[in-house]
DNA sequence: TCCTGATTGGACAACGTTGTCAGATGTGGA
DNA sequence: TCCACATCTGACAACGTTGTCCAATCAGGA
């Protein structure tokens, strides 16, 4: 039997398969890949070496000869080797894989995450399980740990609300499983963690509106979950005092990050007499649906409001006008919690952001 | 050494673990974690079979005795013991592991087949390994069929446009990687796909202008790479004419499915001196754009102009006045591909559609 | 020349499951 | 009673890698 690409099958005790394969093939109804994959075996009888060295020389272990290093890159090479993912994790203590667990409403926000921490993955060799899941979960604690034990996650990235659970923390810790949260509220000091300056963000938000002369400033709330929500807040609070600003308790309105309760939110402070002239939306979504609101209630924006969001994510620049709003380094943070994880480069953990100044912003209306 | 979960190990030939762990643990920074997850033995121990009796029962083969069946059924009940993936896969022929492939510019369309995926996998038990790439990239044929026979994957899920390079069909089929195709364009016939009739769906968004009084109707297009943006034009044109209604060369205009596209498109459309009074964009974030550059031109929707976009995606919701849309069925779509694959349940094909009606049409302006 | 220690390479046993195949058990008929 | 056959069960070898541990090689010093 040839093998047209070099690849054969003799390591020790391998048995021969083509007839098996035939026999498979007649019976089954899906039949196999025909397709031979190269392993270990092969490059190592090409390189002329034992497959140990071979393995050596994948995961970067130290004492290989150059030369016998170049002879196996080569071979590798050659054969367009990759080693089996499962064969690996199944032998050795790493997995290349990272498990990523969320619960959050907003799925621009978490389209970020995932497409940041993928990214970042893929260039250094690793793979992604995305796991949803219940943020109010009991046996949330015993399913995480049990997944990242079965599959031998290398690392666990977690997302707000879920980074705050306590239970879920000690769980993880207990298990030894290497974990990063991102934004997280509570105990920064007792993990790796990857956060912005949410405070001096909200800050900055509220000089901006300041600066244009705005003086009746109105906000709404995040989901009082997750901690940004209240760092967001203080800043708002804080920069408005700084100027002189003076904020009405009702001018504060709870919201919950997702677009319907940043409506009821938004429509709520525009049905005031004294309404205000300009709106801080804890992220996008409300702040879209303030916008939504201003017109359904006949105003325009930004000449009758001026309304700024959180986040930049997609939506901010798909409604119109464009929103001026925080850009919030998502995928950034993501791939930072991925270096992390992997041990991998600089571990950044507090990442910078911009005011993005588009068209839902203007001069205060006279 | 007591195992106080009843946990212990004593497969033929295993080593006794505990000086090894504590060695390790002494010498390496990153401690492995002391989690000890039942195994396949501990189950037969437990139940007291052999372990092959245990892989029986798991993989619901025939011929197990009832009273065999409830007593290892209980014993892995009482462990809450689940089989380690990776041996799986290395040892058997599945990996419980299904690929997404895509490429896709809408991120709200991919955020819904990615979810409808998942949703489903997890009830199955299955796993979804998302996979971005590049659609024009000519090595993309051998770099699937690399990741599918490596992972052993059990199926493959194309997206558009992917599912219309012929190159990849060909190399999938070669290798016999199982394939289900979403929304193809080419070859329906040739595999597995799940779609909708995007035609007959085209017909009704344009029946329902024309019953609100419309008669200049235009038309943004979808991406021309994409099989439905054909299918939608084609059954737009159908309706009109079928309605007595003239569609004029310069109210047909190019896009290509982006918010971008869509905003240049619309532009053009409204500039025009006998612009149209309704506006069937190719998806909802074109509709989305037409929507914010009426505004941009001052027109009110629906009063000025009406609008219906395609998909009833998020962002249909999201927007001020929200989408009259047609729903299509993607994350049921996403479902019934992976139904498909795992060749369970009613292998469903062609799936319905809505129109939703919201508040972006209305009567025409008199 | 021989010994020592630093390097480098290789044999072999895990890892936790499934596939193969033969053995054990039970049942009905001659 | 014994045999044939259908059911059920278990021993053992894959699967493709990494970890452990020992052997071979080589340079430099006694």
């Amino acid at each position: 039997m040839v093998h047209p690409t070099g690849i054969g099958r003799d390591g020790p005790g391998r048995r021969e398969h083509s007839l098996t394969d035939i026999q498979r093939h007649a019976a089954n109804d899906r039949a196999p890949p025909p397709v031979r994959v190269a392993t270990i075996f092969d490059v190592a009888r090409r390189a002329g070496v034992s497959t140990k060295t071979v393995s050596r020389v994948l995961n970067n272990e130290a004492r290989v000869a150059e030369e016998t290093l170049a002879r196996v890159r080569a071979a590798v090479a050659d054969l367009d080797y990759r080693p089996n993912p499962n064969a690996r994790s199944l032998a050795g203590r790493r997995s290349y894989l990272i498990g990523l667990f969320y619960d959050n409403p907003s799925s621009n926000y978490m389209a970020d995450i995932k497409g940041g921490a993928i990214r970042r993955c893929q260039e250094k060799g690793y793979h992604l399980l995305t796991e949803p899941c219940e943020a109010d979960d009991p046996n949330l604690p015993r399913l995480m740990v049990g997944v990242a034990t079965r599959f031998r996650l290398d690392g666990l990235i977690l997302t707000p609300p879920l980074v705050d659970r306590q239970d879920v923390l000690d769980a993880v810790a207990a298990a030894h499983v290497p974990l990063v949260r991102i934004a997280p509220r509570t105990d920064p000091d007792r993990t790796a963690h990857v956060r912005m300056d949410d405070q001096a963000a909200a800050r900055l938000a509220a000089d901006h509106l300041a600066d244009l002369g705005h003086r009746r400033l109105g906000m709404i709330l995040g989901h009082p979950d997750h901690g940004a929500a209240e760092l967001r807040r203080h800043g708002f609070l804080q920069a408005a005092a700084d100027r002189g600003l003076t904020l009405l308790p009702q001018h504060m309105v709870p919201g919950d990050f997702s677009f319907a309760g940043g409506f009821a939110a938004a429509e709520r402070l525009l049905s005031l007499s004294d309404r205000p002239t300009a709106i801080f939306a804890g992220n996008d979504d409300m702040a879209a649906a303030t916008v939504a609101a201003a017109n359904k209630h006949g105003l325009q924006v930004p000449r009758d409001l001026s309304v700024v969001g959180f986040d930049d994510s997609p939506i901010a620049q798909v409604i119109w006008p464009p929103l001026t709003t925080i850009r919030q380094p998502t995928m950034a943070m993501a791939a930072a919690a991925v270096d992390l994880l992997i041990g991998d480069g600089e571990p950044v953990r507090q990442l910078g952001f911009d005011l993005m100044v588009r068209q839902s912003t203007g001069p205060v209306p006279r």
